[in-house]
RNA sequence: GGGCCAUUAGCUCAGCUGGCAGAGCACCUGACUUUUAAUCAGGGUGUCGGAGGUUCAACUCCUCCAUGGCUCACCA
């Protein structure tokens, strides 16, 4: 309790101040519910109908107050906008009057009044009577520069939300764009589905898990890096198309793209392939785009994105031959893969593959040049151990990754329904897992047995929803599309 | 994890070669009945991120630590 009071500074204390001369005087700092009848966007769009002489009231935060001897002025910001407030003392009587002007910066209050235009044209609520709803106790950034400290924006967002408009702007459009592929995927009829987020074994992508423990049942669980093998477990199960939308999380390093906890949807569709996910992303992402922005001419970063159908789609092998002007194509044996990866000063594991150099060649020469939407189509098998392998080429699969800004925002393929063979990828994947590679796949043994009961042919697509808003909000960082990203404790 | 940078009032920021801790906004007091980054007059509110060290003297120089940013590595 000391402690805390030293903790006050002036501004602080003068409002506890201020909270004290209230409740002398029997006035509620913190009141009941305060019923409106418009919101300020409904007030401003509607002032020619409602005209000077209608009652109306709003709710809101006063966001400054510019006090001008016996008549004063506020503004007042609700969800929906904000819009000044006047309040003449021989109107409202000495008492409210003493009273608003007392409010601070951050204050709730319910006012009701009738509307007016100032001289200089602007839309003003002229005070009848008012009641606080809320006293703030701490002064709220300045009015001008806002706030933009980036670490007090994500460790309080909440005051990042209420001083800096285009934040709210980006998290009101992230849940449009959710809406909007729910709505796109359920007119599709697909079925939306919840998988379990903690699993006894950790699968469906190559990541170290976070490890919690189950008291009663005293026994570890990881919490889901992918909800890929519950959700082709469905698939076995009958459910011909089905999506979640929802957070996977994953024990790695944080940066501009990568958030320990992310929001990935996932679809599957029995019957079908990875060229039908490539059409189903394209066809995604503009519809949502056009939906939610109106245009598919998208700026990041200062590059202009050209989202209109008709996405680039190369091969890996290609991309690389494009890009890096080294050519896999006849490359089988490991010693020239080796041989081209000394020779271009791309760096591999002792205990390496060909295509675990092949996709090195990838990211190194080719990821970041990849700005207008491209699907980079084949991966490597190595890299793959959930895809299923093309017909023509065993050793790459039936897969995609989509590619817009240098940004991976989709990973899709043709999923791999033979028991047998998925059994024996897994073996590998031990067999890198024991050489002490912790994010290889963990062997699934109820994945295999759904497997042997049978999986219909299946295209399944992930796409990264937080990156694929990054893109469409010109967000640099994935921290500015996460509500409360994860920090350090203060 | 490595490298670079940052941390000064509630917020946004100055602070030189080591010599009394500064501004704007916010806040307080007063004036002002259509202002709007209101204006005018007055008031500086601080553990200079933390701990050591060098020095007559440290916001300033050195070391370590903390937090954050960028970047490389790792990672989809």
């Amino acid at each position: 309790m000391v402690e805390e009071e030293q903790d006050l500074n002036e501004l602080m204390l003068e409002r506890r101040r201020k909270l004290d001369e209230l409740a002398e005087k029997g006035i509620a700092a913190y009141s009941d519910k305060y019923e409106r009848s418009h919101t300020i966007e409904e007030v401003l769009n509607d002032y020619d109908e409602l005209g000077d002489e209608v009652s109306v009231s709003l709710a809101g935060r006063i966001m400054a107050v510019r006090e001008h001897g016996k008549a004063s002025f506020a503004d007042l910001a609700d969800m929906s906008g904000r819009m000044q407030l006047y309040a003449k003392q021989n109107e409202i009587g000495e008492e409210l009057y003493e009273l608003f002007i007392s409010l601070d910066i951050g204050d709730h209050i319910g006012v009701e009044g009738t509307l007016f235009k100032t001289r200089r044209g602007e839309i003003t609520l002229r005070i009848k009577d008012f009641r606080l709803l809320s006293k703030s106790l701490r002064p709220l950034p300045e009015k001008w520069h806002g706030l933009t400290d980036v670490e007090l924006r994500y460790r309080q967002r909440y005051v990042d939300l209420i001083v800096n408009p285009d934040v709210r702007e980006t998290f009101v459009l992230r849940s449009k764009i959710i809406h909007s592929m729910r709505e796109y995927l359920d007119d599709k009829d697909f079925l939306e589905v919840e998988t379990p987020l903690m699993h006894t074994i950790a699968g469906g992508a190559s990541a170290r898990p976070f490890v919690t423990h189950h008291n009663t049942l005293d026994m570890d669980l990881y919490l889901r890096i992918a909800p890929e093998l519950y959700l082709k477990r469905l698939l076995v199960g009958g459910f011909e198309k089905v999506y979640e939308i929802g957070k996977n999380l994953r024990n790695e390093g944080i940066s501009t793209k990568h958030n320990p906890e992310f929001t990935s949807m996932e679809l599957y569709q029995a019957y079908a392939d990875y060229q039908d996910m490539m059409d189903i992303t394209e066809d995604l992402i503009v519809t949502i785009t056009e939906e939610t922005l109106g245009t598919l001419q998208v700026e990041y970063e200062g590059e202009e994105i050209d989202l209109s159908p008709g996405w680039t789609r190369i091969t890996m092998i290609d991309a690389i031959k494009k890009h890096a002007n080294v050519d896999f194509t006849e490359v089988d044996d490991l010693q020239t893969a080796k041989g081209l990866a000394d020779e271009h000063h791309v760096e591999y594991e002792d205990e390496t593959t060909v295509g675990e150099i092949i996709n090195e060649f990838f990211e190194e020469f080719v990821e970041d040049k990849l700005i207008q939407p491209t699907f980079i189509t084949e991966y490597p098998i190595e890299v793959s151990p959930l895809a299923k392998r093309k017909p023509e080429n065993k050793e790459f699969t039936e897969r995609f990754e989509l590619f817009i800004a240098g940004n991976e925002l989709a990973n899709a393929f043709s999923e791999l329904n033979d028991p047998i063979d998925q059994k024996e990828r897994f073996e590998k994947q031990m067999e890198q897992r024991e050489a002490g590679d912790d994010e290889a796949h963990m062997m699934d043994q109820d994945f295999i047995r759904a497997l042997e009961y049978g999986m219909p042919p299946a295209g399944g697509l992930g796409i990264g929803i937080d990156r694929l808003i990054m893109l469409l909000t010109d967000s640099s960082s994935i921290r500015d599309v996460i509500l409360f990203p994860h920090m350090r404790p203060e």
